[in-house]
DNA sequence: CGTCTAAGCGGATTGCTCATCCGTTTGCAC
DNA sequence: GTGCAAACGGATGAGCAATCCGCTTAGACG
């Protein structure tokens, strides 16, 4: 059974006009006036504010997963983690609502949850390369990094935008320090440089020191 | 004239009912009803919901203050600053009210700007030593620092509060990452140890590498 | 001790937003 | 053309922020 269109058409318009709201506190009742449809009808497309920011927000994920997909197909397992980085936080940047979205434990559309696990799955293989390659800290995992991310996101914003790139670059400094150095390629025992299972969950992970 | 009793009690009741609610969502009329006061009494003591939590978080701010001050009695810069971070980290995560206060542009209490001025200086003081000693980057500001230890204490937090120092480990190496290295304390050209204006305020410095 | 008054109190009230619910409309399958 | 499930939309109720103003009271002064 495919939707209606009138639905599909009222779907559009709603999304066109939450589009034009700041992303931070989208008021439903406002999007419902911008997009000349019935309150009704936006919360019957989205039953919660959270399913409009995720619904907003898709395209961008699909964006970030593929560019992690990029980052993984690297062969310097060192310049992959950085590439992820970078332009994971000029995705975040762009789009106000993705932190909310990545970090959510739930997710509203299962289109969202698969493109959720997708990335987490990549991360993790980005982390466990370079960590295997010894070009990070041991204890990096891909949550950790995830969250420092978001972290760098915090601190851009709250300097209204500005410096985007010393805070990235003092957080991959400082990923790098703890790293084995000079060794390369070979394998350090444990770490798996396959898939397993995606980021959000248990943080397995060694803490850092006191 | 010093206040009447009865609005000083009414005071610490306020504050008193406001300390046992989460320091985000603060509700005006919920601190009222628990405080066993009418809501115009909160409101006369204490017009904005900013100004209630600059109140509850004046002690940890003169906390933060002192303990830059011992942190800046330190002989070795890069201890200083290493101190300056973790326990200013430390108090940011124990009173969830304090970065709000930290970035918020104006402040409520000419006690609060005070104390927010002080403790600008002195982390100006802690960083331009670190600086001049050659443990930091070089173009590493009192400002950046801030936001830096503001999108660490948001990592913490997103992290559910765990590994913190983790976090914390990687801020500070990535601060060292760029130091001019070996040479001790030789001050280099251009760099004040002495105070100069307060934090706040406009972002004088070298932008890092794009 | 009594009086006076300005400071303080409290809660009714207004204005706003969220979110639900239900009578009406409409696309579309047959 | 007809029937109906899906979709629409806005009236509605609940909840909170913030103000305003008549009542109360601390404490200064004689």
């Amino acid at each position: 059974m495919s939707p209606r269109s009138d639905a599909v058409r009222s779907r559009e318009r709603i999304l066109g006009a939450a589009r034009q709201c700041a992303r931070d506190d989208l008021r439903l009742n406002d999007v419902a006036r911008r997009a000349g449809v019935g309150v009704g009808t936006v919360y019957r497309h989205f039953p919660t504010v959270h399913a409009l920011v995720e619904a907003l927000t898709t395209d961008d994920l699909a964006r970030y997963r593929d560019l992690a997909h990029r980052a993984a197909a690297e062969p310097d397992p060192a310049v992959a983690l950085e590439t992820l980085v970078r332009e994971g936080l000029a995705l975040q940047l762009a789009d106000g609502g993705l932190q909310a979205v990545l970090l959510a434990p739930e997710d509203a559309s299962p289109e969202v949850a698969q493109l959720k696990a997708e990335l987490g799955e990549v991360t993790q293989q980005v982390v466990a390369a370079a960590r295997d390659a010894g070009v990070v800290r041991a204890d990096l995992t891909a949550e950790l990094l995830r969250n420092l991310g978001c972290g760098v996101e915090h601190a851009v914003r709250v300097s209204g935008g500005h410096h985007p790139d010393f805070y990235v670059d003092v957080m991959l400094a400082g990923l790098r320090a703890g790293a084995r150095s000079q060794d390369a390629v070979v394998p350090a025992k444990g770490t798996t440089t396959g898939s397993g299972p995606g980021l959000p969950g248990d943080p397995s992970l060694t803490p850092a020191s006191a």
